[in-house]
DNA sequence: CACGATTAAATCGCACACGATATACATGGG
DNA sequence: CCCATGTATATCGTGTGCGATTTAATCGTG
């Protein structure tokens, strides 16, 4: 049986609709655009909100810390924490010990705000449409996914 | 046996770990720091060489088109088109017939692209370590979850 | 202890991404 | 035919993200 064979031909490689990147991506703002309601209420974005979900996990964290958690850059978490701060839900300060951290902390308020954000990972659970099972499994296939592509980028 | 259940407690619903959504988040994110060197080669961003494939696919399309397929708005994709053709890639022009529409075309220089963009898909594939049979399922998943969450925000 | 190397944040420039709004054009009912 | 309504882009302001560079502090080695 000559038949043509079941992996795609060349052609097909560049079809939009074949590109796991792009269902990554596009995915990743269907998920910003249900969020945005949500913490609007907050008065967040999604990667402030995030930095406040690490905070409430373990308060007292390092510029550093929370960029490796969130594989973010500085140049991207000293703006947004100064926004936070700004907004009265951190405060940065230099550590005493190594003048060249910077520690964030939660104010009284920041704390407080977990009460209102409490519904929000259930509100998205619902959107996604898929039972818990699901996923827990989509969610470690895309954090191995990750890891893969990391891997890749240092080597 | 009254043991605690399987399900999580509230609390720990609140662990980032847990959130599909960051899980999209940092994945996308992780794909693009693996694209970037590939399309600097290009000179073009992602969401540019987006466009591309899809004027490689069908050349001529309106901003709207192109927008309904990217899942992006007019107020993304203008000035990315105008960059493109700034680029010399495309050119834009007001269709004669309904002048509020604007037509993107190639250029012969943004055709020629085609080819030294072939490799790209499969240097991304490559970057995944996932086997074709995995990463179509998970795509066709992520595509499902898309979905979702566009039909959670419409209604 | 001095000084080059390393590290942690911050700064800068560029390009998304989107909501809100504006503008220009098209369409249809009276 | 005119005007209200709707539609297709464009513009503006805000907030990411990141690479490249800078600044300041610490560390290590002689």
């Amino acid at each position: 049986m000559p038949g043509p064979k079941r992996a795609p031909k060349r052609e097909d490689a560049l079809r939009l609709g074949e590109f796991l990147c792009f269902a990554v991506y596009s995915a990743s703002h269907a998920f910003n655009r249900v969020r945005k309601p949500l913490l609007d209420e907050l008065g967040l974005t999604y990667p402030q909100y995030l930095v406040m979900v690490l905070l409430w996990e373990q308060d007292d964290q390092t510029v550093g810390s929370l960029g490796e958690k969130l594989f973010l850059e500085s140049s991207t978490l000293t703006p947004l924490l100064k926004r936070l701060e700004a907004l009265g839900h951190v405060k940065r300060t230099r550590d005493p010990v190594d003048e060249r951290q910077v520690r964030v902390r939660l104010t009284n308020k920041g704390r407080a705000m977990r009460e209102k954000a409490r519904d929000i990972p259930d509100c998205i659970l619902e959107a996604s449409g898929l039972e818990i099972d699901e996923l827990r499994r989509l969610q470690s296939e895309l954090v191995a996914l990750r890891t893969a592509l990391e891997r890749y980028q240092r080597d």
